[in-house]
DNA sequence: AGCGTGACAGCAAGCGCTTTCTATGTACGT
DNA sequence: ACGTACATAGAAAGCGCTTGCTGTCACGCT
């Protein structure tokens, strides 16, 4: 039925042990054979077969690349900056691999099941995306899982998500904290004194870090963190609607509005205005990652610029072997403020 | 050095056969034995062989969804859908697949070696989404390997992408000459007679099949179609903008901009607003696709809602044989025109 | 002329798993 | 009690490929 390395071997009069060094071309075959050998393949419409070959070899071309949410542009640029550098096919790289993306919607089961499946795979190597989540138990099983992968040989990269020290990974962290810290002091610099926060989820590293950058800021100006000024939500624009209507019941008199990410912040943005309130006359917001509609709303939302294609890009070469590892196995990102349109002084 | 199935054999005491069958479960196993073989694996961290096992089994537990874009939501929500449908780990399915996405990035090259990527691994079945390339040699090289895929017993589905006949693939196609026709109706139903129309790039069918629609509703109203008023570009909002401005520069007298997708229609009013026309009073601006960030932009956009996560969720299950395919292999998902604040009747 | 040396090509042994077929109990029915 | 049928477990034959090792020439050097 389908078509092997012995029968193109038999069509061209070779032995398969020379179909297959053609094919992999690292061993010295005669020219003219090679074109036989060549010929024999297309005339068949010979496939690799992939498992076997991977079995034979034990090796594989898989790439996993891991990300929290696809439909989320935060991840699909730094995939797609990821994949083009891993070279999918086309890329730079020319070696034809196959770079997969996962999407684990968040789930930490998900993203346990889905290493186990690239570990089953023995793929060449595996890039996780964005923050970590932080449950102890779940913890410390991915890093059990990160560290097998690796001693197994497949290398691990992380991109956007912090360290997890002793697992043999390479990580490029973003500086969550000092972005948040910077936007919330450029808040504090307009005269804002009164600034509501939308979190992310709370069990999220970059979560936290987001958050604890903005109290920092608060901090070093004296200013209390009321608690009624913070509330948790999913990444969404919907959570950021319902978060800021729930911010405004809290506390009517705020004067800015500090979103977890930009999606958040257009939904803060959107439930202000049917609230009734001008932006950023009456109320300034302000994002995180400066995605590119980020520009586009009215007005442009004033943001965190994270370099996600150019992080991608990186994380893809160091995953290919490609780019010196950053020295003690992790590299900090920053971020670029990014001040437009929806932020002004308060009672503008 | 790795652990194999002959290792948690021996510990378990068994031989390697009833380790496979435990792990496996369609074969009668008594349940010490199993406990003892499961036990086993545990203590031993025992991870599968993939490669091995497919080589064996001769049938893979991977599925393929090959995506144009994997930065524009577009494709992300269609993917997040089928993704979940095939079960990635966690979904509905049970059975463990690693469902992978492969971002052609539009490349016809790359489209082809990803299916032979996935045809190597043997991929239980693809699924192809967003529309398709309509150069001839492309496209006879995409249905001869969609057949042989086929016929390897790999499951396709095109979802939002037009019947490929003869290739034994299922398609989920998006209607969206009528949901074009339906746009511009709306728009000539305002009054307007001078459209400008920014088509996405040539060689697509989606391409071709939103201007037709958009053509379909000129001639229907007998408005002329002056070739100045349609320009090409990329679905991306760079290029909106860029062809907003030659738009105007070609016909400073256009009352609307309908625009190839959303993104493409937010750098429309973007170059709108910097040329200093309001919307919808002075221009009005349509949309297609309906992406989340439709809604928040001001004003909202007017635009074609396609059901994208219904759309990709129907493709998952027949990818996956729990749907039943639709008469004929082929059905035709219908778009809903959205009203919204982008549109309005001319010197409104 | 004789032999060392490359340059190729082939043999054959796996890689780790699945699965058919066979063997062994065990539990029935009569 | 004896034969039959059923439930389990094992032996072993591959699945299709890679690769270390073993030839076999043909060439060039002394």
């Amino acid at each position: 039925m389908t078509v092997t390395l012995a029968d193109v071997a038999a069509r061209a009069q070779v032995s398969p042990a020379t179909v297959s060094r053609v094919l992999n071309g690292n061993y010295p075959v005669a020219a003219t054979t090679r074109e036989r050998v060549l010929k024999a393949v297309d005339e068949l419409d010979y496939v690799l077969n992939g498992p076997a070959s991977a079995l034979a070899a034990a090796t594989s071309d898989l790439v996993g690349i891991l990300v929290n949410d696809i439909a989320d542009p935060f991840f699909g640029i730094m995939a797609s900056a990821i994949q083009a550098e891993i070279g999918g096919p086309g890329g730079r790289a020319g070696g034809e691999r196959l770079a997969v993306v996962c999407n684990t919607g968040g789930s930490p089961e998900r993203e346990l099941t889905y290493l186990t499946l690239l570990q089953r795979q023995r793929a060449a190597a595996v890039v996780l995306t964005g923050g970590a989540i932080e449950d102890a138990p779940h913890k410390a099983a991915m890093d059990a899982k990160l560290r097998k992968l690796a001693d197994a040989g497949t290398r691990v990269v992380l991109c956007g998500r912090p360290q997890a020290p002793e697992t043999g990974a390479i990580a490029l962290t973003f500086d969550n904290r000092g972005g948040g810290r910077e936007l919330t002091e450029h808040l504090i610099g307009l005269g804002h004194r009164r600034l509501g926060y939308i979190a992310g989820p709370q069990e999220r590293t970059t979560t936290r870090h987001r958050l604890e950058g903005h109290r920092d800021a608060l901090a070093a100006h004296g200013i209390e963190d009321d608690p009624r000024w913070t509330v948790h939500g999913r990444y969404d624009r919907r959570s950021g609607y319902e978060a800021t209507l729930e911010l405004l019941r809290r506390d009517p008199s705020l004067t800015a509005v500090v979103a977890a990410n930009d999606s958040v912040a257009l939904g803060a943005c959107a439930a202000l205005r049917d609230s009734g309130l001008r932006i950023p006359d009456e109320v300034s917001v302000a994002g995180f990652d400066d995605l590119p509609f980020s520009i586009d709303v009215v007005p442009a939302l004033t943001t965190v610029r994270l370099p996600l294609a150019e992080a991608g890009a990186r994380a893809g070469r160091i995953a290919m072997g490609r780019e010196e590892e950053p020295p003690g196995g992790i590299a900090s990102v920053r971020g670029e403020l990014m001040v437009r349109g929806s932020t002004a002084g308060p009672r503008g």
